[in-house]
Parts: C-alpha cells; sequence; structure tokens
DNA sequence: CGCACCTATAGGACGATACAAGTATATGCC
DNA sequence: GGCATATACTTGTATCGTCCTATAGGTGCG
C-alpha cells in the first residue's frame, strides 16, 4: 500500500503521467523511494478506479500523448489521512548486514572486499544526494530539503562506520 | 530471495528450527533483519525441497518435538555465493522521509508531531539496540557486533538530524 | 473447565513486487 | 531498412509478504 501513498505524495504537487513518475522516482525522489515501472502503472489504475485520482489524455507534438493524472478531493483527502497516521512499524531488511553478520565464512580479504564495495555504494549515493537540486524558497521546499539532508547525514554516519570497522577488522587480523 | 539468505546464514551458525529462527529474527538479527513467521516456514520448506538443508526431528520432554534444520555441502555453498556476490542495489522505501517530503499539506503542529513520533521510534531502536548482548571473542563475534554499532551509528544520527530539522523548521514557523 | 502464555508447526487469501516482455510514436545514424 | 534512443504506456508470471487462521502439547491460575 505505500508506493500507493508516494503516488498520492507525487502528484499532490502537482498533476503528472506515468512517465513523469517514474522520472521523479529515479530522481528527486530516489533517496527515499525506488518505484519499478510496471508497479507505478498499476498503482494509477487503482488509484483511478478508486476515485483517488482523474485523468486527463494530453495530445503533444512529436511525442506521444500523455495521460496526465491529478489528484480528486478523496485522493488528496487520503494522502492527508496516511500522512497523520501513525507512523509504520519499522521492518529492516539490509542485505549488506545480513553479509557481515553472516560474514566469518569469509576470509579476511572477502571481508575487506565487502566492505570497501559498501564504501563505494555509499559514495555513490552521497554524491548523487548532493545532485539533487536542493529545493528553497518555502516550507514545502525546507521540508523536502530536510530528506536529502537526513540521506546526506546517513551517508555520512556510514562512512564513518566503515572507517571505524575497517581498524577494527585489520587489528583482528593482526592478532590473528 | 533474500530471507532465504537470511536463514541460510542463521543455520550456518548453528542447526536450528523453524521457532528458533523466528526468536532470532526477533531478537539477536532483528536490527537488521525481520521475517514474518509464515514466510519462515515457507522457505524453510523451499530450501529443503532444493537440498540446501536437511531436518532432523528432536523429541523433547514436556514440549513438542521440533524440527531441527541444518545446512547441507549444497546450502553452504549457496550461502557463501551470496555473500561474495555483488551487494543488492539500493531500493529505499522510506516511509517516514515520504510523510516529511510530502508534509506541506499539514499544520506546524502535524509536522512537530511527525518528527517527535520519529524521535521517540528513533530512541526505542537505540535502546533495543542496546539491549542485544554484544556478541564477544572471535572474529565471528566482531562481525556481528559490528551491525550493531551500525544499527546504534545511525539511530544516532538520526537523532542529530531530527534535532537540525526541528530547529530549521521552528524558524520557518517563527518567519511565517 | 477456561483462559493466558509458552513451545512448535503450518496454511489460506489476497495484495505487492521483481523482472521480463510487450506495444506505440518519433528522431537520428549507418 | 535496422538499430539505438527517447517518450509513453501495458501485461504476464512467479514469487514474496502480510495478516489471518489453524493445529498440537504443556504449565499455571482462577
Amino acid at each position: 500500500m505505500e508506493l500507493r501513498h508516494a503516488v498520492l505524495g507525487l502528484l499532490s504537487i502537482r498533476p503528472m503521467s506515468g512517465y513523469d513518475l517514474g522520472r521523479a522516482f529515479a530522481g528527486s525522489v530516489a533517496h527515499f523511494w525506488y518505484a519499478d515501472q510496471s508497479q507505478i502503472y498499476r498503482v494509477l489504475d487503482r488509484l483511478a478506479v478508486d476515485g483517488a485520482i482523474e485523468t486527463e489524455r494530453v495530445r503533444q507534438e512529436k511525442l506521444p500523448d500523455r495521460l496526465v493524472h491529478s489528484l480528486t478531493d478523496a485522493g488528496r483527502s487520503e494522502l492527508r489521512d496516511w500522512l497523520i497516521s501513525p507512523l509504520e512499524q519499522d521492518r529492516p531488511k539490509e542485505p549488506f548486514l545480513a553479509r557481515l553478520f553472516f560474514a566469518a565464512a569469509l576470509s579476511d580479504d572477502e571481508v575487506a572486499r565487502l566492505l570497501d564495495e559498501r564504501e563505494q555504494e555509499t559514495r555513490k549515493v552521497l554524491e548523487q544526494l548532493r545532485a539533487i537540486p536542493v529545493p528553497t524558497g518555502d516550507r514545502a521546499a525546507e521540508l523536502q530539503a530536510a530528506t536529502l539532508r537526513s540521506g546526506v547525514a546517513h551517508a555520512e554516519a556510514e562512512l564513518d562506520w566503515l572507517d571505524d570497522t575497517r581498524r577494527r577488522h585489520a587489528q583482528l587480523s593482526d592478532r590473528r
């Protein structure tokens, strides 16, 4: 049900086509939400059936028509209800941490490689976050900017932790 | 497919019943993996069919029999292959950040409440992490302890970010 | 006895998801 | 024309995940 809310949220900002939504999930909200293309359209179908959105076909020159979706009052109301509802229960699934937890079967080199790979990914995420234009100007923009700062803070914490973990792991290797 | 790997990982530590696995997912690995009870048994069934585990019925006094599952060579090999395979692509789904991103429709109080609730959850997570006994003694234990330290580092980063975000939000409210 | 809780395992129904494949139009290049 | 890329939308299918339900045995309490 959660992609539904993310889509409602994006449509609250402005009316969008499925393709626009796909681009948003690949860009401006990629730091906190991923969505698969086929899922996006499925969610839109359901939202339309439920009366949460309405759809207008917009013709374009030299490009295929777009189906532009906008929130209905019901959709806006549903979004608001979700925003003020209790936070979801945290149900972590962290493959990297799982790998590290069970990594005793690996050699020191293999563990070091795992940590290196994680660092590379983390630095890449940090770059991507820094490439997202920071919204400015009003309260909505500030709230959006806060999500980017969260991403940066967590990536930086991860890099610090990686340094620490590498140091500890190296000491353990030396002692063995 | 990822719960499968987590189960293989746990069984690499020692043979366990489905119930034991359930307790591990609620306890010693809760900080990085959640698993639903019914999924656990389903995964075990599949692992057995695939030859990755073998199962022994163990009788107990005053308690029901247990079905204790242990890794086969194939299962151990599968786990190892996963551990050294490339890291999974990060596909975030962060309901809290989504809520914050789309929170312009909320009042200042409602936003503040959202941040408060997030803080409470984060403090709870921190407590839970601190309640997990820190494994010590060997390399495997150190790797496991590293995952706990990651959890703590991220929770602390989150609390810092919350302070900062609250401050910024308060300033914005004052200016409005 | 019923209830609560624990140990222990299993399945149903439904929705969500990942990954793959498909359709259509347009432009540019070989 | 075929291929690549972009814009735009759609569907198939197997698996996964959630939440609910069920079974069985044991202990302790009112």
